[in-house]
DNA sequence: AATGGTCAAGTCAGC
DNA sequence: GCTGACTTGACCATT
């Protein structure tokens, strides 16, 4: 079991997701940003690896603009060194990754532009694990889309789309429930069709389930990640006391994380916590886990 | 130097 | 039909 955090570390002094305004775009303010997320990205790593944190999702502003057509830097043969050189440091390390597109990359839209625009961005995400040499266990991880008033018809329109998608983004990706649209059941539904693992969030699933508890829920997603694809993960977040339901919490509740480790146990799973206040939790949690036997 | 409106992209609920 | 949430700060024009 790993326990990570999402793209931002919050006391070291530098981020790894830094972009700018699409008006300011030259190739000197590209080169020179990804140039900075690089050098940050090492430090998150190391930083992390110094607490025993190896679970970690790059953010999708790695490189700004990427998938945009303003982009003809050819950052791929440019960086590609550089890139490679993280992967190596990833890979003996024993750092697992994830990205996470944000919420305008949606296979399932009626409007062939927005799919080809996701397509584009999901090229870009599986370029960017493929050019650090990194195994399909490095997951990109994305929702099914929107409803458009008809869930069925939507799940069908996402299912084909999928089966055109590059086999470099194929191999990587893997669908989340959200908290809103397409729960953990619709997921699994999908996987019967396409085989695509399911990446189980567990708050988004209190938000919005079918009744069905989280073991139960672990038990059959866990059988949606084959080998090659490496332990399931999780999202783990909790609810924010003050916001709308689906808000996440601020900071960790230990306790409601122990429950979950206890309720979870002895499944293995990769643990991504989606809470603001980043690798403050990630350390808490990692503390808690070790100081159970049963966790490590 | 400080400020505050604005930022690539989509969907949907709520007004 | 428009705005805000999602996320989230930081960019950048204006003062």
């Amino acid at each position: 079991m790993r326990i990570g955090y999402p793209c931002i570390n919050r006391r070291i002094g530098c981020r790894s997701d830094r972009k700018f305004r699409l008006a300011s775009y030259t190739e000197e303010r590209f080169f020179s940003t990804v140039r900075s997320n690089l050098s940050c990205l090492r430090q998150i790593l190391e930083w992390n690896v110094m607490h025993d944190i190896r679970f970690f999702r790059i953010s999708s502003d790695f490189i700004p603009f990427a998938s945009h057509l303003i982009c003809s830097f050819p950052w791929q043969k440019r960086f590609a060194d550089e890139l490679a050189l993280i992967g190596s440091y990833l890979s003996e390390s024993g750092i697992r990754i994830s990205m996470h597109p944000d919420q305008f990359i949606i296979l399932n839209s009626p409007d062939q532009k927005i799919v080809a625009r996701s397509i584009d961005e999901l090229i870009y995400h599986a370029d960017l694990l493929d050019l650090m040499g990194l195994d399909v266990s490095a997951k990109i991880q994305l929702h099914i889309g929107g409803l458009y008033g008809d869930p069925q018809e939507s799940t069908a329109r996402f299912i084909r789309v999928y089966n055109h998608l590059d086999p470099a983004i194929c191999r990587r990706l893997v669908i989340e429930n959200d908290d809103q649209r397409f729960n953990a059941a619709d997921c699994l539904k999908i996987y019967e069709q396409t085989g695509i693992p399911v990446l189980f969030d567990v708050f988004h699933h209190s938000c919005k389930n079918n009744g069905e508890g989280i073991r139960e829920m672990l038990l059959k997603i866990g059988k949606t990640w084959k080998n090659k694809d490496g332990i399931m993960m999780v999202d783990y977040s909790s609810q924010h006391p003050d916001k709308r339901p689906g808000g996440h919490a601020e900071r960790i509740d230990i306790n409601d994380f122990k429950r979950f480790l206890e309720i979870s146990h002895p499944f293995d799973m990769d643990i991504m916590l989606e809470i603001k206040d980043k690798e403050a939790s990630a350390l808490a949690a990692v503390y808690l886990a070790k100081a159970d036997p049963r966790f490590l």
